[in-house]
Parts: structure tokens; sequence; C-alpha cells
DNA sequence: TAGATTGTTAATCGATTAACAATC
DNA sequence: TAGATTGTTAATCGATTAACAATC
């Protein structure tokens, strides 16, 4: 185990090996190497064994890694074993379809809280949560402590829910505005904006 | 001009580059330099100096890049400035979030087919676009020259929609589904798995 | 034991940043 | 001209990969 920093590139990675863990984990599959998951993910085995090496040593030398004791880690180590509230702003399609995936989300995340100030919306219900107003933000983030905020409002809009979510208190945020919003240095921000995937595609096209 | 190999980072960056040149376009700002753009989207501005340059001269020393210019270069480089047809697999609720991003994406990317193979969905419509079963993919791809496949089914069919993309020979895949598809070398796949976003939050936050 | 596979060090590769001459 | 800012080289920093002793 080291105490070096570790690098995002490798954070990023471990929903992934997480994500694949859980289905050998489901066939049954008592034990993977690091050649098995390099394979099925597109990474190179060595890279896999020192992600994970930062963390602890999880193997056993000539046997692999025991699949549900690795999920059991990787879980502990992205805290994905405690209960962490989430709150979503902007009931539009995409912020109704990510409320949809609360289900499939086995870990203790969940969206637990669903704001927008549209009259059309507030007191409508999404999967068994009402849309609440801009102006029960705070309140509610401190009264629930919630911990991590999604904004799936039009770019025009996303600074100020930022500045909302800060003010709560959240300690993350997931934007999937088009636009890079500000926050204090501590407070941690990933962007999930499609369009600039498909923008990259495009550059990729055979001409 | 360098003819050195670009790099993925780079490629993604030129996007966010983009989006904020074409702010800047609409509040009439004439000129930008690579300070200007850095402090707004917390780059080191050499890098995007050094970014812009694997492509072409685009600056003037001393004063900066002109904004409209720099707009049609990098579109020009991303290939947004020709019609690029995407088809959509999937029509639960993200992928009908995504058809409705038709509207905002002012570029010549645009989703023209939509699939699905549940029957309550097959010949509804998605703002104005018929839902077509699975069967008529791959002639759909050929006859409306179709480049990028978009994947938002669950994760379970997510490879057999990809085979299916392939076949009918889409250059690009953006998948929206959490799991590693496989597919020729030559084909591009970007993956916009929210769930990884998410889970990799988790670990920034403060304890 | 022989074969397999880890954890880790060293080597390589690539990306970011600093610095500055060129020049608008 | 003086100040500003590019394009580019060199320096730095960091991430990936190869290799292998340790060991199950």
């Amino acid at each position: 185990m080291k105490t070096e920093k570790i690098s995002e590139a490798v954070v990023r990675r471990l929903p992934v090996y997480l994500r694949f863990l859980n289905e050998l984990n489901m066939k049954n599959v008592q034990t993977v190497s690091s050649q098995d998951l390099g394979n099925k993910l597109d990474l190179n085995p060595a890279q896999i064994r020192k992600d994970l090496a930062y963390f602890g040593e999880f193997g056993k030398k000539g046997i692999g890694y025991d699949v549900n004791y690795l999920i059991e880690k990787i879980r502990q180590i992205l805290k994905l074993n405690q209960d962490i509230a989430v709150a979503l702003v902007g009931a539009g399609n995409l912020g109704r379809a990510l409320c949809n995936y609360n289900v499939y989300l086995k870990d203790n995340m969940k969206i637990t809280a669903i704001f927008d100030d549209s009259p059309d919306k507030v007191g409508t219900s999404i999967n068994n949560l009402q849309v609440h107003p801009m102006k029960e933000l705070v309140g509610t983030i401190r009264e629930e402590a919630i911990r991590i905020g999604i904004i799936t409002v039009p770019a025009s809009e996303a600074q100020s829910v930022a500045d909302e979510f800060v003010r709560g208190g959240v300690e993350a945020i997931l934007n999937f505005a088009p636009v890079i919003i500000k926050v204090p240095m501590h407070i941690r921000v990933h962007n999930a904006d499609f369009t600039t995937d498909l923008q990259s595609l495009a550059y990729y096209l055979d001409e």
C-alpha cells in the first residue's frame, strides 16, 4: 500500500473494473487474473495490477484476484458502501432519464431529491420523487445531508445552479450542461457533456 | 502545421474551445487570447496554443485569435461543417433525451433515425422521427449514409446493437451502455456512461 | 514440483508546462 | 516604439508498459 497521490485516470478506471467484476460475480466466477480483466476491458494487465496495488495487495500470486473480495475492496475505495444522497436539478428529459437509473445503481448512491423551477414541473413526480422549486434546494441539501449534485439544466442556468449547490454544501457535482462551471477548489466537478463526446467522435470519421 | 499524430486528449479539448468561442461570438467578441481561453476553461494557455498549433497558425502574435476564424477552423478540423447523419438505438428515457438535443446542435450533426425493438415503441414518434424496428437498421444505415451510431439500450443488449451498427457500416459509435463493447479496430468507440462518472465522483467525497 | 500470476521496479513513452524569440 | 501574445523548443512532469523476483 502506497500513500502516493492517486491519479484521476486510476480512479476513473476503478468503476470500470467494478462493473465487470459484478458481471463475473453474477456468473459465479470465483477468480480473475489481470490478464482476463485486461482482455475484456482493453487495458494492459500491468496497468490493472498497478492500479489495484495503489490501494493494497488484493491478489494472490499464481492465482489472481478473488472476485468477491475485489468487489468489496473497490466498493470501499470508491466509498460506494456508504449511503450517498444525490440531488438533481433540471427535470427535463435528461434529468428524468437519470432518475430512472436509480433502479440500476445497486450501490448505495441514490437520487433523493429533484428540483426545477418551471411551473409545469414543480409538484409533478418522477419515480416517486416530487419535483421541488429551487428555493428549497439549500434547505433540502442540509436536511437530507445531500453530498452530490447533478446538473441537467440548460447551459445558461448551469452556473447559478452550481452556486446554489455550493451554498447548500455539496461536496461534488456532476455537470451535464455544456459549459465549464466555476466552483471553490475543494468541490469536485466532473463534466458529462455528451455534445463534446459526439463532436470529438466526428474528428475520427474517415474524411 | 505538424503532421504528428494528434493525441486523443487534444481532440477532446477542441469541442470545449469551440463551445466557448461560440459563446464569445454571440457576445460579439472579435478576438480572444490563449490567456482568456485558459482562464475561462481552466486550462494552461500554453497548452491551448500548442493544441491549436497542431493544425495550423491560427493566431496573430501580439493580438490573439480571431474568434470567427478560429470557430471556422475548429469546425473544419472536427468535420462539423459537413452533414453527418447519426442513428440512435434505444428509445428509452435517455434515448429520447438525446433526440431532443438535435435542436441544440447547431452543427450539421443530426440524429436522423431511431430504432428500438420493443413493440410499444415501434411506430411511435420522437421529435418527428418514427421509431423503427431493429431489422431495418442495416438497410437504413446504408440508404441514409449514416456514419455514427448511438447506443442507449441496456448493457445486456449493447454488444448486439454494436454488431448491427458494424454490419451496417457506421464509422464511429457513442456508447451510453455501461459495458465495454468489442468492434473492429477501424471503428471508433467513445463511452459516455455516467454511472462511471458518478462512481468515480464518490471517491473524492470527503470521507 | 512446474506453471501461473502477482506486486513492484525500471524503462519508456507521452503529455503538460515554462520560457522565449519572433512579430503584430 | 512598447506592450502583448503567438508558435515552438526545451524542460518537466506523469502515466503506461515491460520485465522479473517472489510465491501461490
